[in-house]
DNA sequence: CCATTGTCTCAATAAGTCTTGAGATATTGA
DNA sequence: TCAATATCTCAAGACTTATTGAGACAATGG
């Protein structure tokens, strides 16, 4: 994740709709959800508008997606929300872990560290 | 930190100067720096621009500022900040740890957790 | 092969954002 | 008080982004 990738990651989350994709995919797990589904989800958008977001949240690299018969499938780019978590959380601690560690200690209980896998 | 507001975080921090401002403030420590440094810093930014970005921010709740003398200093919201993580992390954790987990594990060691100080 | 379903593409319009430059405001020192 | 410094405000223009509606493309079932 470099700055041009966060740039885009965060401009896509900036919009209220690709946000709430972005949580419904991500609660929906790696199987990912039909376009047509996440558009009902969204209050019944437009087919061009989902797509639209969609295609901008794919181009952001946060979610993937594959064509399983008529529908296209979607879903969350978890190694890309990963990695920008630990863009924001390298930035935080340079010098100041103060910034993160709240976040770490509110987290670590739900999601662990596994040792001997850091490299941040 | 609630959509909106994270809403708002993630405008702010899609633009490149802002994001640069963001990480200037934050590496900068608590005590900040004037709006004069900062627009040198980010290549000699015209001062409409930068009072246009810094407040921005300032709207977006990611920095703070107070005025000392001919100065106003910025700093970095930290508590924002770290709310926006825990925002981002918690959609994360909701029924799928493998999101987070390589983020929580990169940094434990640079921002270890605190006991029984966790409630995400 | 045709109709249906699901999604995408395109062009037009509306809405929002960024930069610039001129000037206003606040603070300090002489 | 005057000049200098530091920053902010405002309006105009260029640029980008979001929505809509019409229609195209792909896949399936009859």
């Amino acid at each position: 994740m470099n700055e041009a990738q966060a740039l885009d990651a965060f401009a896509a989350l900036s919009q209220e709709t690709r946000l709430r994709i972005v949580r419904l995919l991500v609660t929906a797990g790696p199987e990912g959800l039909p376009a047509g589904v996440i558009g009902e989800a969204m209050g019944g958008a437009s087919s061009s508008r989902m797509s639209f977001h969609l295609g901008q949240l794919e181009q952001a690299g946060l979610v993937a997606s594959r064509r399983d018969g008529r529908s296209v499938i979607y879903n969350a780019a978890y190694p890309a929300l990963s990695g920008l978590i630990e863009f924001l959380m390298r930035d935080c601690c340079q010098g100041h872990p103060e910034v993160c560690t709240p976040a770490v200690t509110a987290l670590s209980s739900c999601c662990p560290p596994t040792k001997g896998t850091a490299n941040a």
